[in-house]
DNA sequence: TCAATGTATTCTGTATACAACACACTATGG
DNA sequence: CCATAGTGTGTTGTATACAGAATACATTGA
């Protein structure tokens, strides 16, 4: 069994993300360094390297003398992230193999349509959504594309899991993606980005109708 | 007068960007934390704190306990590197209010017939380069696909500057911004888009076709 | 009462100290 | 002679210490 060595600026990382999805860190609040770190269990160094990380990512802010920050949330920031996450998608579509995509389209067929099977608590619907665009991406051999995607999804997944509801039109996102994946499987990769793009607006539209403005700030 | 206040890390961030720029830093070449602090004349903490955001923006790789080491140049990424710049500064067109975009465009042009005049060193081609492209993404209303596009970029010059040696085809970059510069002027986004990959992939090849292949590793 | 200025306290930004790990070299056994 | 265990040195990862800035509070004067 290979032991995990992970340094404790990484865990903290984590830690701090699962309590930014959870709500437990609420969005705008300003962050007591000593404070934190003592509730974390840790000295203060590995978690402002972490704090340095999460801001390079665009997830928290820091103004020079005040310290760090969560970065409130705003409807506008989360309506900027999702043409955003299309067109990256998109271009990650249009770079892979074509005869690759096909393939992978049809897998992408059978995990759509389990999805419309059940109706599941919404952190199981990330989960699978999540995986489902990871066997999308799969044959995608341009990394450093893959690593910018992966950064925008951080933060618009940090919304996706803070405003979501429980238990919201999981049926509609599943045709969504079927859509996709029979594009794909016909080797249609335009009408396969076409979809994605609104999958993507649309499933920001269905986030920001059904949240509560309690967490906005402007 | 507005004093400036910047925190060391900042500074000791924008001094690695600039050695990695000019070389001084080589690729792939490992990084003595304390040699380079002294160096610096900092302490240890704020040249960690630089090299964690360095690292995160993907300038830089860490190994657990190996510490940091600046990432080697390979062809592979560079080329990777293009086609997401010319995508998100295409959306970052789309996204723009269209009337704005022409008078922005008639600007370009401008800009862009002063290019070709002029025959001058690299480290300034690119300075304009930047300048002409900040000027068209400026009308662009989307904050966070500014941030995106800044950071890949960053990526992206690191090569431009390491690669390019000092006086080559200028006037051919000057002529594909003012396609772009044309298109935007005439309302004709699809137009700019395409002549905006263009002027990316070609620029990418340009600079690989001109590359000494010493500084890569594969 | 309220504004303004001085003072105290809290917190960040940076430096230093320390412990654990990684690598190189040596020595020892086969 | 090779392999391997032992030892030592250098470097990272983390903790703590310290100085200066920012904020809150109090005090003074109108």
């Amino acid at each position: 069994m290979a032991i995990e060595r992970k340094n404790l600026r990484s865990q903290v990382r984590s830690e701090l993300l699962e309590r930014m999805r959870t709500g437990l860190a609420k969005p705008g609040e300003g962050i007591n360094e000593v404070q934190l770190a003592a509730e974390l269990g840790v000295s203060r160094t590995p978690l402002r390297e972490a704090l340095i990380a999460l801001e390079s990512e665009g997830q928290i802010t820091s103004e020079n003398g005040k310290g760090f920050r969560f970065v409130p949330l705003s409807a506008g920031e989360f309506e900027d992230l999702a043409p955003v996450m299309a067109a990256l998608e998109s271009l990650a579509l249009e770079l892979s193999p074509i005869d690759e995509l096909k393939m992978v389209g049809a897998r992408l067929v059978e995990l759509a349509d389990a999805f419309s099977d059940e109706l599941v608590e919404h952190k199981l619907v990330i989960s699978r959504d999540d995986e489902w665009h990871a066997v999308m991406l799969s044959v995608c051999p341009n990394k450093r594309l893959l690593d910018v995607i992966e950064s925008v999804r951080g933060s618009f997944h940090r919304y996706e899991s803070l405003l979501v509801a429980e238990d919201v039109k999981v049926e509609r996102v599943a045709a969504e993606h079927a859509a996709i994946a029979r594009a794909l499987a016909a080797g249609d990769v335009p009408a396969a980005a076409e979809a994605l793009r609104t999958n993507w607006m649309q499933g920001m539209r269905r986030i920001l109708d059904n949240a509560s403005t309690a967490y906005f700030t402007a």
